[in-house]
RNA sequence: GCCGCUGUGGCGGAACAGGCAGACGCAAGGGACUUAAAAUCCCUCGGUGGCAACACCGUACCGGUUCGAUUCCGGUCAGCGGCACCA
């Protein structure tokens, strides 16, 4: 009998979708698990080898789940909206839907061949307008809330894309899409406030089981900082609020800094004699875009306001104030006080400027260089705070500034509210109008979906409008409010819209009347266990985050979180060891792979690869080791014998299925596998196996090779199908082994091994290490200065 | 600059509440079967020395704690990833 993998995987592949194995059922009484993977963008490129790693890992996972009884929903649906499709469609002159329509078909085709055991009743689309309609609902309970709101704003615009980008979509100062610069640009743009979530956003993740790489990597991008507010008085009489996290060191304020877009500067217009320099300056400074901006780090430049000045506090000392572009706007208070002698950059720029520097902690060489490492250390120089500690003068400066109302504590956040306009076609209309009379109307609920009208072009325009903009009949429209003339809003939302809820849907994917049932979401939710990429922790996992806790306080879903464990998987690389790509030629197609050595040796090498977290290069011929494994075990049909588990290997069948189940939890699937082939193994120099082992055999298997598990059982004549079974049970007392072996060291050297009863006492032990042969010889002549015998595992004779 | 992670054979990787370093697999070499090849099966496979039993060295580098360190601690070097003028 011939292991022809093409001919079962396709046949077991149409079982499951004819016995609907794998749907999750609405019986709420059973124990569920809902597990989730990072639904994909359908590009026009196929399955990369690099989603079934994450894509098996939580099969085997929920495969497992589902033979130990739970309810599972494993589901998957499709992220289809977004530029490379709508690209695309400019190009090839087909409309977007299609395009869509036709990767998704061809992604469904490659992951049924893998043999993925998801709930396909359960598919959702984030293009579908009956999917969409509730992406604009949250929308609108969002603007209903004051969390959505539109401000004229320099936005980060893609020169090639043509369209505002999120501050996380620009990466070093290009587009993280397609690499071209980026420049700001001035635009009314539809805003959502994650800043107020930012505390919660941060404090929340105590609750919840992510990877720690992950939470550390959200609360800094969160960036949370402790400090004050501080108001220096001015020669112009306005008051020039600074935040600072160091107001201990005050008293070293030797010059301030304001952002060359504060609005104080236009004020003071009048009192600058140095107006148009500068004027010339901020020009200056909006030209360079953030590329050219973080390049000049070394270089700091500015201009002394020339007619204004500042007091300083707490001395009364009158203080100079530049603009400079190392201030930025949109921290803080778009102004600092520049305390030379404890901070690299405002040293640096009063070193180029020739500016006081004075210490007020003690211990650096400010000579030399600023001292920036002084969260301790005693303060000098500081009037009434000398002699205190750093600790001491944070305390007391806020107690005095509060006292004399000249300042009090602030917590700052670095997290910027979320852009959340595209200039776009392929996205979900915000379904907002505007009134001359009534300004920005949210549209009822019962126009929703507000779907995507039909068009000839989708290109962007350059001016920066959408596409939309230039359909006169779709944008002119009447007031939800006063039934007067009116205009849509013609931007799209960013692609992070669809994919901040999806997990939602699955509970309850056709429901028309709400986005889930109550009951569905609040049997399903929170998601158990999620796996995805590292690149989704400051995007799409924050973005979702938020989402949730919004959907959580009016009262849509019962958790504060929505996801209880997240994971995350290593990158597939090249076969040469660099990240897998086009350009580079180093792509494998899952394609070929299933075609050559079938899906189910393509799960399980996946998963052979190596640590599950780390990256690792694709391997070809490391590809024949598991199809030779499951070779292996296709034969043992030949061998079979009735019976059961026998005497001889029944300590390391339980071994194994404590070690596979074990190591699925832990996502160590490459020791499980290494376990299971090191029983095989062992089985195989029996030249026989009993239907009891090969039984056992086969559900452990399962999980991560479906399809030849199920061919085997069925030709064993075994009841059922394996997907039916029941995890196998560990007995721990059968674990154990009654003789053991223990190791004998000489020093901490290993000399010898004896073979004796696993319950052996101390003694017995020392007595059997005593009368090896190398014991003897090794201790001969010298002293014996100590003995340590850790029971069941080894002795150690110290000698002198 | 800051934060995080990682350094183990020819390769992917095991092992670490401190206790046999190199499980499992790949590649390589030798052998069996075969007219031959593929497939399959058996053996070898970190280094040095030795005919051998065996000995010594070996988990990036230096040091420490310990009877014993790949594992814990301190320092150095290298690589990867993220953030980056955030006051």
């Amino acid at each position: 009998m011939e292991y022809n993998f093409k001919e079962i995987e396709k046949k077991w592949q149409a079982v499951w979708d004819d016995e609907k194995a794998f749907a999750a059922t609405n019986d709420y009484s059973k124990p569920k698990f809902f597990g989730l993977v990072e639904f994909p963008y359908p590009s026009g490129q196929g399955l990369h080898v690099g989603h079934p790693r994450s894509y098996t890992a939580l099969d085997i996972i929920s495969r497992k789940k589902r033979l130990q009884g739970y309810n599972v929903l494993y589901p998957m649906g499709w992220d289809a909206f977004g530029l490379p499709t709508e690209n695309y469609a400019i190009k090839n002159h087909i409309h977007p839907e299609i395009v869509t329509e036709k990767n998704v078909a061809n992604f469904k085709r490659q992951l049924k061949a893998l043999g993925f055991s998801f709930d396909w009743d359960r598919e959702v689309n984030t293009t579908d307008p009956a999917y969409y309609k509730w992406t604009q609902w949250i929308f609108l309970q969002l603007f209903k809330k004051g969390l959505a709101y539109k401000k004229k704003m320099s936005v980060n615009w893609c020169t090639s894309c043509k369209c505002v980008l999120a501050n996380e979509e620009v990466v070093n100062g290009v587009c993280e899409r397609c690499g071209s610069e980026v420049i700001h640009k001035d635009k009314e743009q539809w805003m959502l406030k994650i800043t107020e979530y930012a505390q919660r956003l941060i404090d929340d993740l105590a609750d919840v089981n992510y990877i720690e790489r992950v939470k550390t990597s959200q609360i800094n991008w969160i960036g949370r900082s402790v400090g004050a507010e501080v108001d220096f008085a001015t020669t112009a009489g306005d008051n020039l609020r600074i935040y600072t996290t160091r107001p201990d060191t005050l008293f070293g304020a030797t010059y301030m800094v304001i952002s060359p877009e504060h609005p104080l500067i236009d004020k003071w217009k009048d009192l600058l004699s140095n107006f148009d320099e500068v004027m010339a300056y901020r020009a200056e400074a909006a030209r360079k875009s953030d590329f050219e901006r973080t390049e000049l780090v070394k270089d700091k430049t500015g201009v002394k306001l020339s007619g204004v000045t500042a007091i300083n506090p707490v001395n009364n000392t009158e203080i100079p104030v530049f603009v400079s572009d190392y201030v930025l706007m949109t921290y803080g208070t778009g102004a600092i006080m520049a305390v030379p002698a404890h901070d690299t950059r405002d040293y640096d720029f009063a070193k180029a400027f020739s500016l006081p520097i004075i210490e007020v902690v003690a211990g650096g060489d400010i000579e030399k260089e600023a001292f920036t490492d002084c969260q301790t250390g005693i303060m000098v120089n500081s009037g009434f705070l000398n002699g205190m500690s750093v600790e001491e003068a944070k305390k007391a400066i806020v107690q005095w500034l509060e006292k004399e109302k000249k300042g009090y504590p602030k917590v700052n956040f670095k997290l910027r509210d979320w852009v959340f306009s595209r200039q776009r076609y392929w996205g979900e209309p915000i379904p907002m109008v505007y009134c001359e009379k009534c300004g920005w109307v949210p549209l009822d609920d019962s126009e929703l979906p507000l779907k995507l009208p039909e068009v000839e072009h989708y290109e962007p325009t350059d001016n920066g409008e959408s596409p939309l903009a230039t359909i006169e009949d779709w944008v002119n429209t009447t007031c939800p409010h006063c039934k007067g003339p009116a205009k849509r809003e013609t931007d799209t939302m960013p692609q992070w819209a669809g994919s901040s809820w999806y997990f939602l849907r699955y509970c309850d994917p056709d429901n028309v009347n709400a986005l889930a049932a109550k009951e569905a979401l609040n049997y399903w939710m929170p998601v158990d266990w999620y796996n995805g990429g590292m690149e989704h922790t400051t995007l799409h996992l924050l973005y979702s985050r938020f989402w949730h806790k919004f959907l959580y306080d009016i009262g849509v879903v019962n958790t504060a979180e929505p996801y209880s464990k997240r994971t995350s998987h290593g990158m597939i690389l090249g076969e040469n060891g660099e990240k897998m790509s086009k350009s580079r030629g180093n792509v494998v197609n899952p394609d070929d792979i299933i075609n050559d050595y079938g899906a189910d040796t393509m799960r399980l090498y996946e998963m052979f690869i190596g640590d599950f977290e780390k990256a690792a290069p694709w391997s070809t011929s490391s590809i024949r080791g598991c199809k030779r494994f499951l070779d292996k075990i296709w034969n043992l049909q030949e061998i079979v014998v009735d019976g059961d588990y026998r005497k001889e290997l029944e300590s390391s069948i339980y071994k194994t299925i404590k070690k596979v189940g074990d190591d699925i939890e832990a996502m160590k699937f490459n020791t499980a596998i290494a376990a299971m082939m090191t029983l095989l193994n062992e089985i195989g120099e029996t030249k026989a196996i009993t239907r009891g082992e090969y039984r056992t055999l086969l559900i452990l298997l399962n999980p991560f090779a479906p399809h030849i598990t199920e061919e085997i059982w069925q030709n064993l004549g075994f009841e059922g199908r394996v997907y039916q079974q029941a995890w196998p049970e560990v007995d721990e007392s059968k674990c154990k082994d009654d003789v053991i072996e223990v190791i004998v060291q000489l020093n901490g050297k290993l000399r010898d091994k004896l073979k004796i009863a696993a319950d052996a006492s101390k003694d017995d032990m020392l007595k059997a290490a005593y009368a090896l042969e190398k014991v003897a010889s090794g201790i001969e002549g010298k002293t014996v200065v100590k003995e340590i015998v850790v029971p069941g595992r080894l002795v150690n004779i110290v000698v002198k």
